[in-house]
DNA sequence: AAATATTTTTAGATTAATCTAAAAATATTT
DNA sequence: AAATATTTTTAGATTAATCTAAAAATATTT
């Protein structure tokens, strides 16, 4: 079970778990004064109550690191984040940038029955509009990599996240498309003849896209 | 514009507008600390503090009573509160009386945007899944009045929050045509003969039942 | 390696929300 | 109306989360 936390002792495991790439390396008080806007000393009380709750590892002047625990609570935190963010901009027709504060807030909500509902609700998605992984019951994170859509084998699916060229004419033609940032997008078929690809936009319309284009659509995909 | 308040101003607000009968008469500190859980001296402390923001009337050994700007806020919390219980009913597939905790915490979740989109998403409800009224945009509530199905004219739509008689035979039968605390009830049409009367329940099915029956199943209709 | 700069910790305060215990005011009973 | 009971307020503490300023430790430069 995990412990039941402060708002602030969550923000702070989040942090920790993004500030030390997924929890593999220490993070120093500074560095995390600087995120979460406050000061050294602030940091430094909330380490060793972190610490005497066995949520952190920590050793003066060496920083923190995760414990399974606080690593467990923080990936809970950040699953919550996510899942919010899928029912925000799915259900609630919010854009991609718009949602990252509502979630902010709405990842602190307890209650283990209503993210069970909520994912089965939302589809059980596992990357949110950011392109994020979404963390597991179990807070098993699945690994993703980003690569152009030129590069993507046929029935993979990924969520766009970045256009490498910033083009007014290919701009406008994305519009058309109806392809943003957080469209996610399945790899239907490459045409061998000119590397040009068919795939679908938000399980709904198909679309063809050249290869040219599909070179600058970086997305993010399951491994 | 709604002052920004703390989770626990917000929540004192709203016991005051409960406890007042929706905020016309003085509340005591003793009954306030009693429904927040906590002691006279807390609430006497809250006191001064909401009255210097000009959200209550108090006057020493005299009770509160709601300003403008207090019941416009405790009317804010109330109708998120109650959006976000028809969310979980209808969407998430909550039971009536599981969502009340739930509630208790997304009411507090600040974000005009997400509750204007959250309202259009349900449909713009005007009764929650107990019945009650959800205040409108500008904090004007409804008035809602009981009243047993039998005395319903055609066209009424209300919501079942009462069956008057606990007979195992009755509920058995309200059990098979699905018709549960919550469920949303439309009267179809009475037929004079013996005033038995057709209903549709939450918008879908529609079902024949008896005068007897209509008499036990008291709904909250908007006036 | 000594001097300097940077980072981190400690010491002591502050704010919001709470508490207990005692004092003061109001309400009720006799 | 005097005595008693109840309610409310005040005074002074406590806890979580924060702060500033100074001290201590570590890292970097010369």
């Amino acid at each position: 079970m995990l412990q039941s936390l402060s708002l602030t002792e969550e923000n702070y495991l989040k942090a920790i778990y993004h500030l030390s790439d997924h929890g593999s390396e220490n993070v120093s008080t500074n560095s995390l004064a600087e995120s979460m806007s406050t000061t050294p000393a602030s940091v430094n009380d909330m380490m060793k109550k972190l610490s005497n709750k066995n949520l952190i590892g920590y050793k003066k002047y060496k920083g923190a690191t995760l414990l399974p625990d606080g690593r467990a609570s923080a990936l809970h935190v950040i699953r919550k984040h996510r899942l919010w963010e899928v029912f925000l901009v799915d259900k609630l027709n919010f854009k991609w940038d718009e949602v990252h504060e509502i979630a902010e807030q709405l990842e602190h909500i307890k209650s283990p029955l209503l993210v069970e509902r909520l994912n089965e609700f939302l589809g059980k998605p596992v990357i949110d509009p950011h392109g994020d992984p979404i963390p597991d019951e179990n807070g098993v994170v699945k690994e993703v990599t980003k690569a152009p859509l030129s590069e993507l084998k046929p029935g993979s699916k990924g969520v766009l996240v970045n256009v490498s060229n910033d083009d007014r004419a290919l701009l406008r033609h994305l519009d058309k498309l109806q392809l943003s940032l957080g469209s996610k997008i399945e790899l239907i078929e490459r045409i061998d003849f000119d590397g040009s690809v068919c795939i679908q936009v938000d399980g709904q319309v198909n679309h063809f896209i050249s290869q040219t284009i599909a070179g600058n659509l970086l997305l993010t995909v399951l491994d």
